[in-house]
RNA sequence: CGCAGAGUGGAGCAGCUUGGUAGCUCGUCGGGCUCAUAACCCGAAGGUCGUUGGUUCAAAUCCAGCCUCUGCAA
C-alpha cells in the first residue's frame, strides 16, 4: 500500500521504519511537526521522524496547523501524493475531518496505551504513574476526538517493576511497529469497493486521560506514599526527571528504592541514614526509601554511591 | 546571538581567589590480620590537570579562543 506517515518524535521511528522495511508498502511521504528551537542555545532542531524519513530521501511536509483557512495547500499536497492510508504515530496535531477524509483507506493511529485508558499526550508515563501491570499499543481508526477512534486491535506488555519510561517507552514503539503492520494486513476491500475491516468502539464510561506532562509534575513531594514516589521517578524519567531541593540547592532524583522496613519517626523528606555502599536513606508519607541515582546541578546524573564519594550529604537535613 | 555551571590518575570531588612539591574519599594490584568479610592494618601502581595560544623566571591556578558535558529556560 502507498503510505503517508504522520509522526514527530523518537516513538514513532521504529513505525516509519518498519513501513520502509517492509515489502508490501510504501511510504510515500512523511509529515512531522515544523522544525523548532530547542536544547541548549535555541538551536533550530529537526524532529527524529523527519531525519529518518531524509535518511531514505523521503518528501518531508511540515505544516503549522490544520486550521481550514490556513492549510488549503498542504491539503492539495496531501492529496497529491495519492496514499492509499495515512499512519499517524505521536504526531502532536489532530487532524480535523477535512484530512482524514482525503484517504480512501481512512487514517490509522498507534497509541501507546490499552484504549479507552489514557487517551491522550503522555499514555506511556499515566501507566508508570499509577503503577499498572501492564500497557500496551492500540489501534484505531481515526476520527476528530482525541484517541476517540473504533479500535483494530491491542498488543499487551506487561510492565515489571525494573521497568522506567524509557524501557517500556522503546519497547512500546517498536510494538507500535508490528501492530501497525498487521493492522495493515487486516484491511480488506469488499466486492463494492469498500474498505473492510475489524473495528469495535471504545465504549463510553471507562475512558480516561493522559494529560500533558509538565514539568511541575516532577516536582517530588515527600509526604507522598513511597509507592508514588518510586513509580513518579519511573515515570518521568528522563524527562522532566523527578527534583527536590538539597540545601537550597535543585537535585534531581533519578532513582528510588524501596526500603523494607517501615518507619515514621521523621518528617517526610527527612536524610535518615548515608551509606556509602547503597545511598540515601530518605523519610517519605509512608515508610523510608533509598535514593540510588541522582544529578547535582551542572553535574551528570551518577549512581548514589559515585555521588557520595565526593560530597557531603548531612544526615538530618530535610529534602522538600 | 537566551541565562548559568563544569572538564584534575579507573569513579566522585578538593586545590584556582592570594601563580612555585598533585591532595581527599573510593576502586584496582600486592601483602598482613581474621573462622570469615564488602570490615580493619601496611604498601604499590596509575594524572600531557579538556584543548590551543598568551602573560611570567615559573601556570591546574591569571588572560583569550576552541571542543565536550551539564542545570535553567524553551
Amino acid at each position: 500500500m502507498k503510505i503517508l506517515f504522520m509522526g514527530t518524535p523518537a516513538f514513532a521511528v521504529p513505525t516509519l521504519t518498519a513501513l520502509i522495511e517492509s515489502p508490501e508498502h510504501e511510504v510515500v511521504a512523511v509529515c512531522t511537526q515544523p522544525d523548532r528551537p530547542a536544547g541548549r542555545g535555541h538551536k533550530l532542531q529537526a524532529s527524529p521522524v523527519k531525519m529518518k524519513a531524509q535518511e531514505h530521501g523521503i518528501p518531508v511536509l511540515q505544516p503549522e496547523t490544520f486550521k481550514l483557512e490556513k492549510s488549503q495547500e498542504i491539503r492539495e499536497q496531501l492529496k497529491a501524493f495519492d496514499a492509499d492510508i495515512f499512519v499517524v504515530v505521536a504526531y502532536g496535531l489532530l487532524l480535523p475531518k477535512g484530512i482524514l477524509k482525503i484517504p480512501p483507506f481512512g487514517c490509522i493511529n498507534a497509541h501507546a496505551s490499552l484504549l479507552p485508558k489514557y487517551r491522550g499526550a503522555s499514555p506511556i508515563q499515566a501507566a508508570l504513574l499509577n503503577g499498572d501491570r501492564k500497557t500496551g499499543i492500540t489501534m484505531i481508526y481515526m476520527d476528530t476526538g482525541l484517541d476517540t477512534g473504533d479500535m483494530i486491535l491491542k498488543k499487551t506488555l506487561p510492565l515489571s517493576e525494573e521497568d522506567c519510561f524509557t524501557t517500556v517507552h522503546d519497547k512500546l514503539a517498536h510494538l507500535s511497529g508490528e501492530a501497525t503492520l498487521f493492522a495493515l494486513s487486516q484491511l480488506w476491500i469488499d466486492f463494492r469497493g469498500r474498505v473492510r475491516s475489524v473495528r469495535f468502539p471504545q465504549g463510553t464510561g471507562r475512558e480516561s486521560y493522559a494529560p500533558l506532562i509538565t514539568k511541575a509534575d516532577g516536582h517530588i513531594n515527600w509526604q507522598d506514599p513511597m509507592k508514588k514516589i518510586i513509580n513518579q521517578c519511573r515515570a518521568l524519567n528522563p524527562w522532566p526527571g523527578c527534583y527536590t531541593t538539597y540545601m537550597g540547592m535543585p537535585l534531581k532524583i533519578w532513582a528510588v528504592k524501596a526500603r523494607t522496613r517501615y518507619s515514621k519517626r521523621f518528617t517526610p523528606g527527612t536524610i535518615i541514614r548515608i551509606d556509602p555502599a547503597i545511598g540515601i536513606l530518605v523519610q517519605t508519607g509512608n515508610g523510608t526509601a533509598w535514593i540510588t541515582e541522582l544529578q547535582a546541578q551542572g553535574a551528570k546524573r551518577m549512581p548514589a554511591t559515585d555521588y557520595l564519594r565526593g560530597r557531603d550529604m548531612i544526615v538530618g537535613e530535610v529534602l522538600v
